[in-house]
DNA sequence: CGTTTGACTTTCG
DNA sequence: ACGAAAGCCAAAC
């Protein structure tokens, strides 16, 4: 069982819909009190087949921080959602960035709220 | 209880 | 644009 800390990341990483992708300092500023290393950590505690969508969630450059094959997997989950990775293997975050699009949506339409 | 480590981010060269 | 260094905070040692 899992702190409720770790509940709300999971939580906040479940509202990323599929084709999109956030960050993980996105991930700790929406949930607030954590910092982007604990929701690395959330995601490395996650048991397998957990519904959360983990592969969602990258770092700020826009690359994958996972690693051993387990990298390899997330990038093929997402391109299989429809997102695009570039030749250095980098997702453009201001297209597919949820956590990028938070302060845009935040005025319209908060997912949470 | 001090030290090390990590699925991060930002800054500097 | 890229690599190195520092900053951060909690969990594991």
């Amino acid at each position: 069982m899992a702190n409720d800390r770790d509940e709300r990341i999971r939580a906040e990483v479940q509202t990323v819909p599929a084709g999109y992708v956030t960050t993980y300092g996105a991930v700790a500023r929406r949930v607030g009190g954590c910092t982007a290393r604990m929701v690395g950590a959330a995601m490395a505690s996650l048991p397998d087949g957990s519904g959360i969508p983990w592969h969602r969630v990258i770092n700020g450059q826009g690359r994958i921080s996972v690693p051993g094959g387990a990298g390899h997997r997330q990038r093929q989950l997402l391109e299989a959602e429809g997102v695009a990775f570039d030749l250095r293997g980098r997702v453009n975050l201001t297209v597919f960035g949820w956590g990028n699009a938070d302060e845009i949506l935040d005025m319209f339409d908060p997912p949470t709220a």
